[in-house]
Formats: structure tokens, sequence, C-alpha cells
RNA sequence: GCCCGGGUGGCGAAAUCUGGUAGCCGCAUGGGACUUAAAAUCCCAUGGGGGAAACCCCGUGCCGGUUCGAGUCCGGCCCCGGGCACCA
């Protein structure tokens, strides 16, 4: 062993030792438990960055726990490889999107296999082979002829200039990233993915997710959005009947049918076929749709824009009263939700009373609280009133609570035919269609005569050109014929190949299946997914607590219904990493573009008045002060970004991997620190230089648990009670930066404990060897080089995790904490088996807490065993 | 706008399930030891206020409540972050 800590060398030859004996390489083993751990696969963005560090770290220690656990432990890793940084690249750099993401990938697995993760290598995918997307094809063609995949119109950010259909990213403030043109809506065909089917058992099998974050199952839960409602149908008035076209009623969906004698107004989206037919003649209202028109599809945009509308002319009849009520085009309406039209009731409905009060229309007050006086909603004086109450004002449903109100007037509907109860979900359907090139291209074929045919199943995989480089306008494969002339499978006629791709969340939304079986050529899965799958762990950051988790859930309980897999929950248990976020620094030149500066150049001093002021180096203007503007997430765009490749040349992948771990739990953001990774480093120092003065006086005789003095069997406990609380810590709670603490008090409990006798290095020597397993899992290189040193044969990551020895732990006496009025007054020291009444006296004798009682009367003692004496006076 | 989190010393954080000693561990800072010196290492101190000291008071974003006892539970607010369906 050498004298001093070398982390290089360390690293270089633990890899070794592991690559040798392929240790991370298994198969099925039906004698062993499975242990199926999962990070998230990384985006090939061309370097790793410190979120795919904390992330895979997280799942590495998983792992590696888990194999000293006896678990037969599959990590494996792969690459999200298409999508959009590819093409922006490409425009950039006029690299063709494949070339760019192979070589980032090539380079992203060599810092990987630097960080040491026990993955098995022979497994990895990248999305972007065709061997891959062959099976998204595959299933897409297998779900459409269930129904489950279909065609329909929807709506996309169109901009004008570049004739393009732009992702939500791509709009800026309103308008095209690359034109500054406004961004119109824009209806065009798109596949859909039916996953409303699955809303129910979506949600329903939420509940059975208790290896998930509470947060994450509510926001699913939210997402799908159940809301039990009435459908209502409102006839048209006879003057309208023509204008509105054959249908003879506007129908909409309320949660709220128990306000129906309080709608005053309907309001209907701009793309409804009502508002669109009556724009048909009215210049203005045609001139309002248009205006509706302008702006992204994003909804956060949708939701915080001023609320807007203007009257069609148009009329309905209410159900029971037979008022006329007029038909409003308002543009809170969304198209997509319900029926793309709701009855306005401004009384008991915020949007409805904003609208209402800025459109002059009548409020009509139909709910009174149930306990408390009937108070008339007058706008604006007197807000809307949203809460459950009793009918009033409501012929005869009048004086009914929330669910009475409602079976009564949805029973009265439905015998007239004019509506019945219904459960309407908020989750749409899942739209695949991308108007992009670095994508899984969607297997159909545009026949003139046949019209749309699916790609005969032996014709696949539709291959993705490689060679094409995208300019940022339109798709290059709607411009390539090579790739779009074809002949129609069933007539034989020229046709034309769908151009579209698929959207990368249906790549992702499978993987973890293919790594089962990422050599099966003839299949999409094959068995071996019922030994590996479900996943045990899943680890991945909790911006994709909704999206990427749903369609995943979904897809495979439609490869579950196919018959293909046996589960339909993919993640029994997950994890969400929180951001790593570091400095942001910035300045202004002349041109007055804001320019950002890594945190690493700026130089920080105290000014003579106090104040920090920060200067850097920079390329236009020399040294400047700059602005420090708080705390964001890494990232290219604000230049906070650290190298994980520096950090490990500088100090070793074990201390970029012990500072992720140890600086914050899991879940939490991580906030970098430079002089963090230091004392980071300077611990892994100081367990090596333990191991070494250890090792070097010589060799350890036998523990004799027996013949233990006083302050052997302290550290002996120091040693055990570490041991314990570090199991629960990584095995059950998962808080990794409270487990490296305790073996850090640990180690400092060595540090003072001095004994050189036989019996005191034996307890030495097992307390450093409990040290070194428990880190083995965070810091794998220096805690394999100490374990060997410290004599043992077998390598950490053959070994069993050890397990606290109860007699190590047993005390006689525990500190019991005072009270006086639930005010910390003493401590006293009581035997462990001291009953309720011997810690009562003791504690009212202990000098303090009298002193504290004084001549007051005891009113009462509450004894909370083995903990603390409250004393209430 | 809607849904979901978070807010504790100079800083990252701890206080777990089930309310029971607020601040483990680390960083930074100050002092000391070692050294020709520096670095490294080791030791001591470090929430705020008062006091010579013993010790006392205050303190977990803000306001209020429940309780013998609240960082933890309840109600209301403020601020910060994540998601909002074409970033991944």
């Amino acid at each position: 062993m050498r004298e001093s800590y070398d982390p290089a060398a360390v690293e270089r030859a633990a890899q070794q030792y592991w690559d040798e004996r392929r240790a991370f390489e298994v198969g099925e083993d039906p004698a062993r438990p499975k242990f199926y751990c999962l990070s998230m696969l990384p985006y090939p963005s061309g370097r790793l960055h410190m979120g795919h560090v904390r992330n895979y770290t997280i799942g590495d220690v998983l792992a590696r726990y888990l194999r000293m656990q006896g678990y037969n432990v599959l990590q494996p890793m792969g690459w999200d490889a298409f999508g959009l940084p590819a093409e922006n690249a490409a425009i950039s750099n006029g690299v063709p999107p494949a070339k760019w993401t192979r070589e980032n990938i090539a380079h992203m697995r060599a810092q990987l296999k630097s960080l040491g993760f026990a993955i098995d290598w022979r497994r990895e995918i990248a999305s972007c082979d065709p061997g891959y997307y062959h099976w998204n094809q595959w299933l897409f063609l297998r779900m459409r002829e269930k129904g489950l995949a279909y065609r329909k119109s929807g709506v996309v950010n169109w901009d004008p200039v570049d004739q393009t259909v732009l992702a939500n990213e791509q709009v800026i403030d309103g308008r095209g990233w690359r034109t500054g043109a406004p961004v119109e809506k824009r209806e065009i065909p798109m596949y859909y993915l039916a996953i409303t089917r699955y809303a129910e058992e979506l949600l329903e099998a939420l509940a059975t997710l208790d290896g998930w974050p509470e947060r994450v199952r509510v926001m699913q839960a939210n997402w799908i959005g159940r809301s039990e409602g009435c459908d209502i149908a409102f006839p048209y008035a006879a003057d309208t009947v023509a204008a509105a076209g054959s249908d003879g009623a506007l129908r909409v969906f309320t949660t709220r049918a128990d306000t129906l004698f309080g709608a005053t107004f309907m309001a209907i989206a701009a793309e409804h076929p009502v508002a669109l037919a009556a724009a048909r003649h009215d210049a203005r209202l045609a001139a309002f749709v248009e205006e509706c028109r302008q702006g992204s599809v994003v909804e956060a945009d949708v939701a915080t824009q001023e609320k807007k509308g203007m009257p069609t002319g148009l009329h309905v009849l209410h159900p029971f009263t037979r008022k006329p009520l007029e038909i409003w085009v308002a543009n809170y309406v969304v198209m997509a939700y319900g029926e793309g039209a709701v009855m306005g009731v401004p009384a008991h409905d915020e949007r409805d009373f904003d609208f209402a009060l800025k459109a002059r229309l009548p409020v009509v007050t139909v709910i009174r609280p149930v306990s408390g006086a009937y108070e008339e909603v007058r706008a604006p004086w007197m807000p809307a009133y949203a809460d459950y109450g009793v009918t009033v004002n409501s012929a005869e449903f009048s004086g009914l609570t929330f669910q009475a109100a409602v079976d009564a007037i949805a029973a009265a509907l439905e015998k007239n035919g004019l509506g019945r109860k219904r459960v309407q979900y908020r989750l749409r359907d899942w739209g695949i269609s991308r108007q992009r090139y670095w994508g899984c291209p969607i297997p159909i074929i545009h026949c003139g005569a046949c019209g749309e045919v699916p790609v005969p199943d032996e014709q696949l995989p539709v291959v993705l050109p490689e060679d094409l480089v995208p300019d940022g306008s339109g798709n290059p494969l709607a411009r390539s014929p090579a790739f779009y002339e074809c002949r129609c499978p069933k007539c034989g006629g020229a046709a034309r190949r769908e151009t579209d791709t698929m959207d990368t969340f249906v790549d992702s939304s499978w993987y973890f299946m293919r790594y089962a079986c990422a050599d099966a050529a003839n299949s999409m899965v094959d068995r071996r997914v019922d030994y590996w799958l479900p996943v045990d762990q899943y680890i991945g950051g909790i911006e994709h607590a909704i999206l990427h988790l749903l369609y995943s859930r979904f897809w495979s309980r439609v490869m579950r219904d196919f018959g293909m897999v046996k589960f339909g929950e993919p993640f029994t248990r997950l994890l969400t990493q929180g951001m790593v976020l570091n400095d942001i620094y910035s300045y202004v030149p002349d041109d007055g573009r804001k320019r950002y500066v890594n945190p690493a150049d700026v130089d920080t001093r105290r000014g003579a008045d106090g104040v920090e002021v920060h200067e850097a180096v920079t390329p236009e203007l020399g040294t400047v002060p700059v602005t420090h503007e708080g705390l964001g997430k890494m990232s290219k765009s604000s230049g906070n970004g650290v190298d994980p490749q520096h950090l490990v040349e500088r100090f070793g992948a074990d201390t970029a991997r012990l500072f992720t771990m140890f600086a914050s739990p899991p879940e939490q953001t991580l906030e970098w620190s430079d002089e963090g990774v230091q004392g980071a480093a300077r611990f892994i120092r100081r367990l090596w230089n333990a191991v070494y003065e250890h090792v070097a006086a010589g060799p350890t005789l036998a523990l004799d648990r027996a013949a233990l003095s006083a302050a052997q069997r302290e550290l002996r406990r120091a040693a055990h009670q570490a041991l314990a609380k570090a199991t629960d810590d990584i095995g059950r709670r998962r808080n990794f930066n409270t487990a490296i603490a305790a073996i850090m008090e640990l180690l400092n409990s060595i540090g003072r404990f001095g004994d050189p006798s036989p019996q005191g290095r034996a307890v030495r020597h097992e307390a450093l060897g409990i040290a070194v397993l428990v880190l083995a899992p965070i810091t794998p290189h220096v805690c394999h080089a100490l374990w060997l040193a410290l004599g043992h044969p077998t390598a950490p990551v053959d070994e069993p995790w050890p397990t606290p020895d109860s007699a190590a732990l047993a005390q006689e006496t525990h500190e019991i904490v005072v009270q006086v009025n639930g005010r910390l007054r003493g401590h006293i020291s009581v035997p462990v088996q001291a009953d309720e009444a011997a810690v009562r006296a003791a504690a009212l004798a202990d000098e303090r807490v009298r002193r504290f009682i004084g001549d007051k009367p005891v009113r009462r003692v509450i004894v909370v065993p083995g903990k603390l004496v409250n004393v209430v006076v």
C-alpha cells in the first residue's frame, strides 16, 4: 500500500480489476433475487454534466449496495439519441445529426466509464439505431390495427416566415426563435395514441405505487384530471339553428350542473365549429377569431392572457327555463377539453365572473353557503362564490345540496334527452407526429387511390436517411424524393411516404424493456423481460414526473394487453433527484447584450466597506466587475456549468461521487461548492491515511469480544452504530448524505482512539473495515484498494454487506432529557431497564430541575420512555 | 393562470417512521500547534443578545391556532423552484 493517496492510480487499478472479471455483466439467474436498478437514459448532448453525474451516482450507489445485499443486480445504460439539439447543431455547424450524435455518444460513454459505474455495457442501446426504432414502428402498427393509433387534426405553432412548425421551446415571447415573426396556431393532420382509453386505469393504479414519491402520484392524478359531471345540450334558438349548422344543440360539459340556473351566457372556443360558422357572416367576429389564432399553443400562455370575448348574435335556450342565452366566443375556452364550450355562470365560477365583468353580462346567484345566509353575488363588489352550497333561485331544484342538485338536474335532463352524467378527463390523447427530421419515421404510406396504408411488417424498419442536414425551415425529409417517393403496398401505384417522425417520448417509453434483451434480432422483446422487469428502482429528474413516466406506464399497459409482457406498472420504486445549481455571474459590454461568466473564473473579495466584489477577466473588456445573479440550474445558457471531466482529472471520480452524494439529500437541489469538493477530497485522504497508519503498524490479532476495555467497547459501539445508521440511510431512506456523515463521525472517533494494544488494534481494524465497506458503493475505487490493503482476500464488490453486532450496540445506561414546561432544563443518566416511576423520580430529584420547579405545584409529569421527561408546573 | 414542491446559523445541511434536546456532519472564518517558511496536517472556538461567571432570554420565511411540548400538525399569507402536453 502506498503511503499517499493517488486517485488516478487507484481508479485505474480498480476499473481494470472490474473489467478483467467482467464484474458487472449479469445474466438471468432464477436462484437469486434480481434487482433492476435503472437511471433515466441521457440525451447525448456532447459532454456529461453534473446532473448526469448525480443521477448515475445515485443509481450506482444503490446498485452496488444491493449487490452486496445479495441481489443479482442489472444496471444498464443507453442513449436517448433522437431530438431537437442534434438538428440545432446541424443548423449551426452543417454536420449531419447522425454524425454529431454518434460522436457525442462515444465521448460521453468514455466519460461515464471514467466515473466507475457498475454498468453492464453489453446491453447498451441508442434510440437512433434502426434495430431499436424498428420496434417503435412495429408497435405503432399493432396499435393502429386496434384503433389505439389514429390520425386527426391537431394544433401546432407555425412560423409564417420559415413556413415551419415550431417546438414550444422555439417560441420566444410569442415569436419564432430564428425569424422573430409572431407565431400562429395552425391545424395539421397528426397521429395520436389513445392514452385516454387507459385514463381510468392509469389513475387508479397510482394508489398501488407505494414506492413512488407522493408528490409525483399527486401530479399524475391531477394531470389525468378525472372529473365527474354532466353533458348538457342547450338547444339552439329558432333564429340560430341554420347559422350554427345541422346539429340541433350546443353541447357543454360541466362539473357544476347545480349552477345551471345561474347560466347567463355561453362561451365557446375560437376554433369551435359554431364560431367558425358565425364568423363567415360577421367581419368583426372573423377578425376576433383570427386574433385568437395568434400566439403559441402553450397552455401557460393561454391561461395567463387577458380574458377577451365577442358576441356572435347567436342564441341557445336554457334547457329548463327556455330563456335565450347568447353565445360568445371567448379566448379562455379550450377546444381540446370537454366540448370546447362552457355554460357561463358568473356568480359561481371565477373565470366566468371575470369575463362577465368585462363583457357586462348579468350575474344570477343560485347557490348559498350551506351554513350562512343567502347573499347575492353582485359584480364587482361581491366576488364569485365558487364553493359547494345549497341551490336557490333554481325552480323545482331549489334547496338542494350539491350532490342532490346534480342528481336531480341530471335525471331531469336525461328524461328530456338533453343531457346525462359523464366522467371527463383532462388527459388528452398523445400526439406523436413531429414535422422534423431527426426522429423515428412513422411507417405509413399515403396513396392517392388507397389512402393511408401501413408499411408491411416485412418492409420494416423504415430507415431514416442519415446524410440529410436540416436548415431550420421545414423538414428535410419532405424535400428528399429518395425518402418519400415509394410504391403503394396495396395497389403498387406511385405513393408518398409519411415524412413526419415520432415524438422522442415514444423512444423512451419502452427502452427499459429492451435492455433485458438488447440483442433480440427478431422481436421487440423476449422472455428475458419476464425475469428482469419491472424495474425495481428508477432514478431520474423530477422534471419527468408527469410526461415520460405517464407515457411509459401507458406503453407498458399496451404491451401487456398485446400479451408481450406480464406487467402494467414498469417502475416499482421511483427516486426523483433534484437539480444541480451553481452561481450565475454576468456582465454587459458596450453592445448591451448580456454575457455570462463561469463561476470558476470569478474572483470574489471583500471591499473596504465589507461588501463583496466579484471580478472576472473578459475577452472584450479585460478585468471587469461582474454581477452575481443568484443560483440557477447548471446550463449552457447561463454559462455556469462545471465539467465533471476536469473534476475527475483533478480529484478523481471518487471525490466527484462523494461530493455529489454528501452535499444534499438526493431529492433536493444540490448547490455546487468548490470548497465542498475540497472537503470531500480531504475526507478520502484522511480515510486513506488512517488505513495506511494502521496497516503500516503490522498485522492485527483476532478480536476477543469478552476482553475489551470500556474505551474499546465504546469504539466498537460507535462503529456498529454507524453501520446500523448507514444501512438504514442507504437501504431504506435513500439518504446518502447522512450515511456519509455517520461514517465521517466514525472516522473522527477512530482518530481520537489512540489505543496501540493488540485488542485496541483489533477494534480499530474492525471499525476501519466497517467504514471502508459502507463507503464502497459511494467511493468504490478507493474502498477497493483500502479493503484489500486491510488484508481481506475478496474485493468489496463480492463482499456481503456487513451486519451490525447487537451485542456491540448494547448500553447499560442512557441519557434522558428533562424539560420543565416544555423547556430543556437538564439531563439525567438512568439505567436502560429503569421503569417509568424510577425515571420520573430521578428527573424530579435533579438539582437544576428542582430549581426551575421552585415552590410551584407539579401538575403533571409526562414520561416518554428512553427519551424525555416533561414536568408541567 | 393551474398543478406540485421548498424556505432552518456566514454557507451546504441534520433533527427519519409516529410532534419530544434545533443545528449531527461538512464548508467557511478566527485562534493555536507543527514548520526556516509556505502548503499540507492536527487541536480549539464559532446561531443572535445579555452577563465577570454560573447562567438567562430570543431563535426554524410571515401572521394566527391546536398541544404539557410545534422546524414537524391545522388555517391564512409572502418568496423561490419544477411541470403545463413539440426541450429532453
